[in-house]
DNA sequence: AGCCAGCATG
């Protein structure tokens, strides 16, 4: 991993450099300007210059300065700074007189240029000589390349090498000391090194802290911190960035605000850095208005804060806002980065705007973006929760680097759509190329399994592959496992699961179990526990839908009565269905029995007609789930309202007869919808995909890709 | 003449 280096200003230094060159005055000052220049150039970059210099440098040179080991250190120094580490090295190799700066010099080098185990090398050629003695400048560079490089053995023979020479006082060196334990996972080595040496700075306590957050022990970062309030007039930059990111991933508004506070007070100023990380902080504590008003008042924004806002619209739902702030960025002369399309296409999957994903889609074709992973991902993640299965798996099949998130990405895809065997493939594939699964992964294996009933499979994975690579079960997985047994119609053994794996089960679990009854219409056990559900939370809203269906099923109207009634006294308001379709550009809403879009009457029409095709192939309106207290006939009426209907048949409507159909739609779909859209997909010979709240629904030639459990 | 930290995606 590279450095950041301060920003180059090649432009200005390219006005004087010339003068100076012309202005050196006296052969005996060529000497040290030479130098001065040299530094200049390799501060900022300037290779071009620093070239021509180097060639003056030989041409005019007398014969005994050639050998000069300063000038040489200074041309190692500038051809490493400018990244040109061959011909650096290529000028050591030349030294017959080499001084530790020599070699201080070429070390930064390769450091910077992720070399970090040719410095280790390098390291271990000096000490083994016998002239020259490490200084505080090596081990700095030496331990540093022990941090990015992981190398936690060489940086233990540092530390005691240091120790014994004395040049652990120096800060540098400590610092370097406290960074290399903190990023090598040893906080423990890293805090002995802060108490017990003497000094310390705003440096050591930031690495400290850093470190502790990247093991995870955001409560013990949190802790120090608290000790650094006795230096607090000390606090930097970066000590704000970590603490503002500590408070986002805390979720801790409260602290974010005062910590805000705090550095309003401080004298230090909000960089680049600082303000992405605020904007962050108050979008992840789901504060939108804050992160709006920060960043608005802030005016030296970049790439990073822009995409930190747009992160933290999608973070909070505000999708269509995210998407808006990207033209708003564009306004401004800001170049979107890799991190911004990503966003932009989590934000489009989550509206399901399959014509919007394909656009950016087609914006990052040409931006260059295309090949980074998390685009990729990201693009992935769009067309399978947009609909688009089969484009979701050609940008998979197409990417050139793959990380745990593709692979997960692919494999949910396909088992949210239905298609197990697919994900299953995928997860072996995964598997073979050496990637190792990890929680989420997980999670989306078992509900493939689930979807194809493979219970000793899915149970396999569980206690087996879980513990062989190292994955501890949580929640999540344990539900995926209620699902597999119950899907399979195991029912009793789904229950026995629960009561007898010592988890803290929370109302989905227990609700995929009253769904599962409701499939396998064992309205006995589904009854029992869809109301322990509502004792246990008693706004949950599906397990009432549920409970109130089962009675029906039953013809138990005075138990439907009942569960109206106890909706009505808590006030639980069932979420009107809303399905809606994209025809061009255009997204078309429908509500369930809101007749207020314009074309409702050609809409109905072709819905009646619809039903009339389809009746004769077994279609039955399935009134006993219809709640209204109302005659039969209206009941049917009441059916032919539902909200995906009507998109199912205005997409007939306005689409050509090859185009498949995608709806959205924001809750569980019914069973008379979902008979009815298997017969209208083959009636009218056309593939429908709706999406509901739980997963995708890939409707063709009268079957659905979920085999009617969901 | 040379040395050590930090932000945004899933």
């Amino acid at each position: 991993m590279l450095t950041p280096r301060p920003p180059t200003n090649t432009r200005a230094s390219l006005k004087y450099v010339p003068l100076l060159l012309k202005t050196s005055p006296t052969p005996s000052s060529s000497l040290a300007d030479p130098i001065k220049l040299l530094n200049k150039l390799a501060e900022t970059r300037n290779l071009k210059v620093g070239k021509v210099l180097h060639a003056q440098l030989i041409t005019s040179s007398h014969a005994s300065e050639i050998g000069d080991v300063f000038r040489s250190n200074s041309l190692i120094n500038f051809y490493a700074k400018c990244d040109e580490i061959p011909v650096a090295r290529h000028l050591f190799d030349q030294m017959s007189d080499r001084n530790i700066v020599s070699w201080s010099a070429l070390m930064t080098g390769y450091l910077h240029n992720g070399l970090a185990l040719e410095v280790l090398g390098l390291l271990k050629e000096l000490v083994s000589g016998e002239n020259l003695r490490p200084n505080e400048y090596i081990f700095a560079i030496a331990l540093s390349s022990c941090s990015v490089s992981g190398r936690v053995e060489e940086g233990k023979q540092c530390h005691g090498y240091v120790l014994k020479s004395g040049l652990v006082f120096h800060q540098y060196v400590k610092n370097a000391l406290i960074h290399m334990y903190s990023r090598c996972m040893d906080v423990e080595g890293a805090m002995w090194v802060l108490n017990t040496l003497p000094g310390y700075d705003i440096f050591s306590y930031n690495s400290v802290v850093n470190g502790l957050i990247d093991l995870g022990y955001l409560r013990e970062a949190l802790e120090v911190l608290g000790c650094m309030v006795t230096i607090r007039n000390a606090w930097d930059n970066v000590t704000f960035v970590t603490l503002f990111g500590l408070c986002a991933r805390l979720k801790d508004l409260k602290l974010g605000m005062q910590v805000h506070g705090q550095m309003l007070k401080s004298d230090v100023e909000s960089d680049v850095f600082v303000s992405s990380a605020i904007v962050d902080m108050y979008g992840k504590c789901g504060n939108i208005a804050n992160a709006r008003t920060f960043f608005c008042g802030f005016p030296n924004r970049n790439v990073v804060s822009w995409t930190a806002l747009m992160a933290a619209y999608f973070q909070n739902g505000y999708f269509e806002e995210a998407l808006h702030l990207f033209m708003e960025m564009e306004v401004h002369d800001v170049m979107p980065n890799e991190y911004s399309f990503a966003v932009l296409l989590n934000s489009s999957a989550g509206l399901s705007a399959l014509r919007l994903g394909d656009l950016l889609h087609a914006r990052i074709e040409k931006s260059g973006f295309k090949d980074h992973t998390i685009v990729g991902n990201a693009l992935v993640i769009m067309y399978s929760k947009s609909g688009n299965i089969i484009g979701a798996n050609k940008v998979f099949l197409g990417m050139i680097f793959r990380d745990s998130v593709t692979w997960n990405a692919m494999i949910s895809g396909y088992s949210h759509h239905g298609l197990g065997k697919e994900a299953l493939n995928v997860f072996q594939d995964m598997l073979a190329a050496g990637v190792s699964p990890n929680y989420v992964t997980f999670i989306a294996v078992l509900s493939a399994c689930a979807h194809l009933g493979l219970v000793q499979e899915g149970l396999y994975y569980l206690n087996q592959l879980m513990k062989q690579v190292g994955v501890e079960p949580g929640l999540e997985h344990y539900t995926c496992i209620v699902g597999l047994l119950s899907r399979a119609g195991l029912l009793d053994e789904a229950e026995n699961f629960m009561r007898s794996t010592p988890v803290k089960w929370d109302v989905i679990a227990w609700r995929t179990l009253v769904n599962a009854c409701h499939v396998h219409r064992n309205y006995g056990l589904g009854k029992r526990i869809a109301e322990f559900v509502i004792q246990m939370d008693p706004h949950d809203v599906g397990t009432y839908t549920l409970l109130s269906n089962m009675y029906a099923k039953e013809r138990r109207w005075d138990g439907v009565v009942k569960i109206r009634k106890l909706m009505r006294e808590r006030n639980i308001k069932k979420e009107p269905g809303v399905s809606w379709l994209e025809i061009r550009n255009t997204a078309h809403v429908f509500v369930s029995e809101d007749k207020k879009h314009p074309e409702y009457s050609q809409i109905h029409e072709k819905v009646q007609e619809l039903l009339a095709k389809i009746k004769p192939l077994g279609y039955v309106p399935d009134i006993a789930s219809v709640l209204h207290d109302v005659e039969d006939e209206q009941k049917e009426a009441y059916l032919s309202y539902h909200s995906e209907k009507l998109a199912i048949a205005y997409g007939l409507m306005k689409t050509p007869s090859e185009a498949s159909i995608r709806v959205i739609k924001n809750i569980r779909m019914c069973d008379d919808c979902h008979s009815a859209a298997k017969l209208i997909s083959k009636v009218t010979n056309r593939v429908i995909i709706v999406r509901d709240a739980n997963r995708f629904h890939h409707f063709q030639d009268g079957g659905c890709s979920c085999a009617d459990y969901w």
